[in-house]
DNA sequence: ATAACCGGTAA
DNA sequence: TTACTGGTTAT
């Protein structure tokens, strides 16, 4: 650890790692955290911002569904930070619509919309969504979903058994289907090899949303489960209480 | 068939040893994670346990401090939750339980409903919130969102102007009351004086939502946004990549 | 018909 | 790889 080389790699582009992220603010990277000390326990990355700056009126609205009450979740102004988006020649100004991001994507994600400017299908608009911590790019909400829930991107070929993602309207996230009772089974944790550094990453503070990351992969919703399920086992047995 | 787990509708508590708590409740939450062994930054508990009452600080030298769990399966049986619907009234019971679970109590917050068996007032139903680790009663909506937020009981009087609480419909849980927030002023991390250990509480393994605990008692949300913008900016000038 | 996906391909 | 459009599928 240390040295957090800064010298990207030997790629035509050598300018930025991501040169893509919507026009907000890079975060993440696992730099040797002075925050904390050493000893410390946590390293946070903090992310999560979200656009909606300006929105002018123009697309996106469908939804709806919701009675009226719905509350819309204005961010208002933020970003005190000065973007070190301060991205050097000819800096491409990228159209970035800032839609009220959507209910089903995690904070800390961003979203990006972006009109097609050529081709028999100009005009079209295109979503897109940035992971937190990677800035990695996906296309659709299914890619998203499929991610949160495994920590990696589909390959190809699979399309028709992914966990299933969709179908859900975009409301608050209530219940659905009950899912199956599915059997308790063994555990999976492997107590013998276990991660040697997890990074939390805050996405949003207000909620106290943080998820984990090694390195920078997402830990998947089911390793989390099974986190729980060892850590329950291990300790179900000796719980006590203490003075409070 | 593709059974996800990001089914908004877990219920594999294994809360159920817990000192005072109420037998016949609704959680919120999931059990809690392990994690790391030794060398780990983070350390997570299921409920409250463990006097760290005070964290003298000093030492840094890792050392691993590891849990050496011993495994001793010994599964704990599920409790599926209650779903007690009722008879609003007629059955006066000692316990009660079973309420809609509150949108806005976190993940993980038990809730219980009493019928006063006795005094003038029988046959009130009171609504208490027992808060995760510590087992600890809270009365009302106010006393939890204020100790969500605070970390600490009220003390007495001042009733109007706590930080906020209350109001917010139910919906899922969207933004609080932004308010006036912003300006990010300078920051208030003591950065010579951190936290010798946080705990980490899993509240909702579905949802991977973690609380902090120092010793037993909630960070305050306060304190973790100070967190999240301490940590920001040590780190938002040398973002760079890295491999893992 | 419109919106959402995603295969496929060029840079 | 990443960006971007074409064609397809879903609503």
């Amino acid at each position: 650890m240390s040295s957090l080389g800064q010298d990207p790699n030997p790629h035509w582009n050598s300018l930025k790692r991501y040169p893509n992220r919507p026009e907000e603010v890079l975060t993440a990277g696992l730099p040797s955290d002075p925050l904390l000390k050493s000893g410390s326990f946590i390293e946070a990355t903090a992310s999560g911002r979200q656009g909606t700056a300006e929105t002018p009126r123009m697309r996106r609205s469908s939804d709806g569904a919701s009675p009226s009450m719905a509350s819309e979740k204005s961010n208002g102004a933020e970003t005190p930070l000065p973007e070190n988006t301060a991205s050097p020649a000819g800096a491409q100004q990228r159209r970035v619509a800032a839609a009220p991001l959507p209910d089903w994507l995690p904070p800390g994600w961003l979203v990006e919309d972006r009109v097609r400017s050529s081709g028999a299908s100009a005009g079209v608009i295109d979503r897109y969504f940035f992971e937190p911590v990677s800035g990695r790019r996906f296309r659709s909400k299914n890619e998203v979903l499929y991610f949160l829930e495994t920590g990696t991107k589909r390959k190809k070929g699979k399309l028709g058994e992914n966990s299933d993602a969709d179908t859900m309207g975009s409301e608050g996230q209530k219940e659905k289907k009950s899912a199956t009772k599915a059997k308790s089974s063994a555990l999976k944790f492997d107590y013998l090899n276990v991660p040697e550094k997890v990074q939390w990453v805050l996405t949003d503070s207000s909620q106290g949303s943080w998820a984990p990351y090694i390195g920078e992969e997402k830990v998947p919703e089911s390793t989390m489960q099974e986190w729980a399920a060892a850590f329950t086992a291990a300790t179900s047995k000796h719980y006590g209480k203490r003075k409070v």
